[in-house]
DNA sequence: TTTCGGATGTGATCTAAGTCATGATCGCGG
DNA sequence: CCGCGATCATGACTTAGATCACATCCGAAA
């Protein structure tokens, strides 16, 4: 049902670049991959994990829930994305919860292998400092967003990277495929269903932008530049 | 003026404990000593740093300023604490600005001593992995506590803190030096001097806390953790 | 097709918290 | 001991955004 991982699924693994071919082929054998439905959780807040992961296929979402209810959503995970590295290095428990937002498999790494890796490339743990570093840094930035900008700003930031990210040029305008809900966006950006709905009205009836069922259209990037 | 840098300011730093006392001594003789008097940037958010710095004496925040002039605190600095070690593994600007908020002396640990710190001490890099885990994880509490929580909530926690931290058991309940202003805390917390004074009063009023000039009183733990 | 549940649109409030304005207090340097 | 700048107190007002309550809408499964 899952298909066993692979060197390629090795390879997905940034900070693994240093490991040879037959290495990487060793590694792989020790890893477990393991598939998830939509809207399944792949780590539970507060648990141990075995080790860290890597996401093959699908799209998943890192967030916390407050005890009335609401969400704060930490970053989206795309294939090649890893999370859960913190618990692996401070024996902690997980920080946040990881849910599959829609059909999606993940690697699971065991710790033994990341230590082994560590162990036979110095050079892993540079890399995983530099990986460390960009996450922090986007924290930073997560935490001024939330702080200072106002909802509609973080809404128009979301869409201008997702259109510098994978945006495909048209007539029409930057189209990108539509990938997460009202409601998923509104966890991102620290807001509620209700609001990101009115704001994306508004963004809509000045023409900078057109929400479609599959797909979302910028249609001025200049204009929506202007907002965050 | 100032006092050079000596060993003592070596092992403030927590990951290069694995340091040796001559190693910690050459490493000694390369660090740089400086004073800031109260509200004088150590550093500058864009700017490049020339390595980390380690906090000897005083205390600073680390923050953010947004264009409409509020500001969102990341991070208090108290003696022992580093900062801006995440320029100098990803090469990139600073990403806040380190300011004094009293008069402090840091210690500047130029980029190249690090990286010869942790060439001849592979552990060093485990150590500081672990030290962003930390990092991160507070990061993920900032964002939840902000996003999440009411401000009263997030000066309740700070209270909280600081009484197990730094708290002192008298007979009034537990007394901890007043080292920040309602300004500064106003932006540790994300708000505004008014509603924190006004915040704090209500407290006062439920016999919670007590603010003082120089220091604070908690008076009733209890139901200051009833408030996060 | 029909149907049902997830996703969305929208008006009517509500409220925590930000803004503005103004005065009191305190501590320090002259 | 005086006066100025930093800090704090507090009332009045404004507002972004959260809540509540429904009305659709649409796609997948039966």
């Amino acid at each position: 049902m899952v298909r066993p991982p692979d060197l390629a699924d090795v390879r997905r693994i940034g900070f693994f670049s240093p490991l040879a071919e037959d290495d990487a082929g060793r590694v792989a054998r020790r890893l477990i991959a393991r598939r998830y439905g939509s809207r399944e959780f792949i780590i539970v807040e507060g648990e141990r994990p075995a080790g860290f992961y890597v996401l093959r296929s699908g799209k998943a979402r890192i967030f916390r829930t407050a005890p009335d209810g609401r969400e704060q959503t930490f970053r989206l995970v795309s294939p090649g994305d890893t999370f859960a590295e913190v618990p692996v290095f401070d024996e902690g428990p997980n920080p946040a919860t990881v849910e599959a937002i829609e059909e999606s498999e993940a690697i699971l790494v065991p710790t033994a292998v990341l230590d082994d890796v560590m162990r036979e490339h110095p050079e892993v743990a540079h890399l995983i400092l530099r990986h460390f570093s960009a996450r922090l840094r986007s924290f930073t930035e997560l935490v001024e967003q939330i702080s200072l900008q106002t909802v509609q700003g973080r809404i128009a930031r979301y869409l201008y990277q997702l259109a510098r990210e994978e945006g495909v040029r048209t007539t029409e305008g930057i189209v990108v495929p539509r990938e997460i809900t009202q409601q998923d966006l509104a966890s991102l950006v620290g807001s509620v269903r209700e609001v990101v709905s009115r704001t994306l009205k508004v963004m809509e009836e000045d023409g900078i932008v057109q929400v479609r069922r599959k797909d979302i259209v910028i249609c001025d990037v200049r204009s929506l530049s202007q907002l965050l």
